[in-house]
DNA sequence: CGACATATACTCACAGTGAGTAAAAGGGAT
DNA sequence: ATCCCTTTTACTCACTGTGAGTATATGTCG
């Protein structure tokens, strides 16, 4: 038997919102993912992950969540004889322990994702990109109409509606159509900053997974600090999900879930109308189930 | 650096449905999942798997999807130079391939997991194993409360609601508790059929992913033949959810999404008024988005 | 031919959601 | 002090989607 002995390389994505913005830990100015080896004194994958990240980084680790395992042979394409397999960790990681703006380490999302974020309506960046997938579609005339579907649904065009969750569909068909760097070509687009090998397509699906968890898990919380305003909850909320939120249908789904508590105190931060300061209720996920799509029950 | 080498094994949880009863593939009398190493020569993981199902079982394999990926130290005690890392894959066996209700290899879900079958009310399994959980909480006076909220959550008592997604959580519970063979004790109960290893961890993972999945996205076709009644594509997912729908809802819908439609033939299956045979439109998945949980939007 | 079984069609009340408006409570300028 | 501006908080209203139940069509079997 062709025993199969690999390298375990794990990848971390961790995100934390600082200003309203999304950003990620990276390493080599910004062009990589922090990764690192999976070593035998670990227990599990996991702990090898937080004990890896707290040497490196000093960042207290939240929550953690498996993203995905990949070995693919183009991306070890020296050593023929030893595979690596990656396995990719989505990590949160609280405001408070996040640095300032420009502290060294960690971008915004959207510098590599120009055209993720929606929060002040469609970006621009989104123009030159529908050009060039418009003709990436049109110029396969056996294949036209199945692209163009995709293009369509994938940017919101045509009757579609913009669907954030998509983030990772949208840079896989920019790689297929070779818009971005990683792919060869970059026509003169923004496509946004590029990175190591196929990081920038990881945290593509880390944005994917967290955009999706946002709706049905209380993950917000893991980025918040202690307490926290509604607005601060909603800001935080759209920084990930790139888009802008109705503010009163916002609160009334938050008070609705009986996810938080006013802590009493207040905050007089924005010169408006001083906010009821909250914090996030950890009993809650003992209380009642979570509302997650439901199927037509039968009472009996 | 202590370099991490490693041994990678693939393990397939392959789900069919055969006469209204889920089913999964398995070795040795039904005793473990099938699982293989993982080869140089394969492209990628989900490749290896692939061709590896295709020479052991000959089942042609349709959706195909990573459920985790684990590395525990306990799980190779022996050897203390090497590690296996365990990446555990979900795969969609389509009926009409599956074999006869008696055929070797296929086993229902439900051997494993008595107490997951609510189709036809609330199992009697579940009695004893309600009776033995609650003990468990109540022996340990410190974390009784907390304890006590988790049965109650899990298994749908005093108040809350059966929810069927909480499949390995429960087997999580009865793992802790010791009430399966697979942690030792076994107290007489009807704790369903034990596996190799953590297989029916790794299954009950599958059954949650599963019944999860088919609330928002068309999975449950990849089980279905070609043709098919609405009764029967009802009793498909009931069979995967582990619970009764209500059919005028359930019908409503399936036809308000416009995910299939009339083959024009008729069923005369069984022995009542003949059903039209319907069939999955491919095609929806380019045409619109799919319901997901929302995010209360603002229009600007 | 009538009892039975299943498929299919329609109805109705209600809760949750999308969208918008109004009032409250601070700070700062005049 | 008063008025303006900003932000928080509170309430309203129409409508759609969902839960639940009832009625009718169309076959088979005794």
């Amino acid at each position: 038997m062709n025993d199969a002995l690999a390298h375990a390389e794990l990848i971390a994505v961790l995100t934390a919102v600082t200003n309203d913005e999304p950003r990620v830990m990276t390493v080599s100015k910004g062009e990589a993912l922090p990764s690192g080896p999976f070593e035998l004194e670990h227990r599990s994958l996991q702990a090898g992950l937080r004990e890896w990240v707290n040497e490196q980084t000093g960042h207290p680790l939240g929550y953690l969540e498996q993203l995905y395992t990949f070995a693919d042979r183009d991306r070890s394409p020296m050593d023929k004889a030893r595979r690596t397999i990656s396995i990719s960790y989505l990590g949160l990681v609280r405001e408070q322990a996040a640095p300032g703006a420009g502290a060294p380490g960690w971008h915004g999302w959207y510098e590599y994702f120009p055209w993720e974020d929606h929060r002040e309506g469609r970006p621009e960046a989104l123009a030159g990109i529908t050009q060039a997938l418009n003709e990436w579609a049109a110029s396969d005339p056996m294949r036209r109409d199945h692209r163009q579907k995709r293009v369509d649904l994938s940017l919101g065009l045509n009757g579609a509606a913009w669907n954030e969750e998509l983030a990772l569909q949208r840079y896989e068909l920019m790689y297929e159509a070779g818009l971005v760097a990683e792919a060869g070509g970059d026509a003169g687009l923004p496509s946004g900053r590029s990175m190591f090998a196929d990081h920038r397509r990881i945290l593509a699906t880390a944005i994917t997974r967290l955009r999706a968890k946002i709706k049905y898990r209380p993950v917000v919380f893991e980025l918040m600090s202690e307490s926290f305003t509604l607005s601060h909850l909603q800001h935080t909320v759209e920084a990930l999900a790139g888009l802008a939120l109705h503010k009163p249908n916002f609160r009334r789904l938050i008070d609705q879930q009986e996810l938080i508590e006013e802590t009493g105190a207040m905050s007089s931060e924005t010169g408006g109308r001083p906010a009821k300061l909250y914090r996030y209720r950890r009993a809650i996920l003992e209380e009642h189930a979570l509302s997650s799509p439901r199927l037509p029950l039968s009472r009996n």
